[in-house]
DNA sequence: GCGCAATCTGAGCGTGAGCTGAAGGCGAGT
DNA sequence: ACTCGCCTTCAGCTCACGCTCAGATTGCGC
């Protein structure tokens, strides 16, 4: 993930908050490494202020669509409606306007991220790190033997990290269950808590209800 | 959201069932001001009648496209085949044909919507953040911890954030209940109340004799 | 200010959602 | 055929949640 922001303040919240949602980003003051960033770090998503020195947001929206399948979320003043327009018809996924809260921003990002179906292939949460390509799971420089089972539930709750999922929703996507025993999903979750809380305090979180959740502290 | 319908009646019902569903909704008579209202609104979906004074639907329905990503549909006259296909190939995304039931038009109209990938899942007022969808509250960027009940409550007023409403609609959207005791509702308030604030001002107001809202200052 | 109704909220209770240890079953490896 | 590990089922337990109730509090009309 690259933010491109030229205010430092700004920059430097934006980049901490995502990272505490378990991105990985990248913040630069302006957007000439552009080409360079996009080859190198290949980012799923690129937040994008308007207001730039040099080239500003718009073109490098164009550079950012011909060149990549990154999604966009452009920060604007808020209400500067003819940036909106033009924005949106240029094809950036979603708007936050300044002032913003930064949970908002966050927020929005994850919905872009989710909406292109683009987690990205290791997440990372809290001091939790799992590669799904590479089958790996790490917590606190330790690797964690998980069977393959657990490797698949929990892959799929770091994907959706931070959302509430319910335990239908896991039947389906970890079992391909249209309906059945929720208690094939407790057992599961109870042995990935196991493992997991060798080595730290609770991730997986339950909500009463509703499902479970993979989340760094509350 | 934009409603563009020149017989008044109709336009009256289709607005209140959609702000009914916590939709915000503007009502024209005519397209006039279709590209003042793209920008000063950015609707996530335009219902746009075919039959009307000045540009017809068809018309407005390429401004749109051009110059919005808004989600259009139509209202037609039922079973104009001829009409279906104009519309469907210059863009809608959905019809309805006159005569419809309400919960018909709120049904696609909220379909396209999710097609889209438009839902607006998160809701922000003032420091307070709903994403409807991930089940996640924040305020003041920490996560507050709420139960099933009281999400869906919240969820609910922030769905119609600004707007009060009774004791008795809540018990109808979150419960499912036609009539019921209203203590029921002031407990979870009571509950949602207490979790909000220690965040912050009360953001929950009762307006005596009528209900609730969520709003910020005050 | 007074009285009444609306609303708030702390306490208590029953229920069921969720947790987990144990055991059965099944497949892979030896 | 035996072993070992994993997945699943089962059953008992626990406790958070949702609800009711009742006394406290607030706000409105007069």
């Amino acid at each position: 993930m690259l933010v491109i922001e030229d205010a430092e303040a700004i920059g430097a919240a934006v980049s901490s908050a995502l990272r505490e949602s378990g991105f990985e980003v990248q913040h630069r003051l302006d957007g000439r490494q552009l080409e360079n960033d996009l080859g190198r770090f290949r980012p799923d998503l690129v937040v994008l202020d308007v207001m730039l020195p040099g080239r500003d947001g718009f073109q490098l929206l164009e550079v950012i669509r011909r060149s990549s399948g990154a999604g966009v979320v452009m920060l604007t003043a808020r209400d500067a409606v003819p940036d909106r327009l033009r924005g949106l018809s240029g094809g950036a996924d979603d708007y936050v306007g300044k002032p913003f809260v930064l949970a908002e921003l966050v927020a929005r990002v994850s919905a872009v991220l989710r909406r292109l179906g683009r987690t990205p292939s290791t997440v990372q949460v809290g001091d939790l790190v799992v590669d799904a390509d590479a089958g790996v799971v790490m917590r606190a420089d330790q690797t964690i033997e998980l069977t393959a089972t657990e490797l698949r539930l929990l892959v799929y709750l770091a994907a959706q990290r931070g959302r509430v999922v319910s335990k239908t929703q896991i039947l389906t996507a970890v079992w391909g269950y249209e309906d059945y025993d929720p208690n094939l999903v407790e057992v599961h979750i109870s042995a990935v808590r196991r493992k997991l809380e060798e080595h730290g305090p609770r991730l997986v979180h339950t909500v009463r209800g509703l499902g479970y959740v993979l989340r760094a502290e509350e």
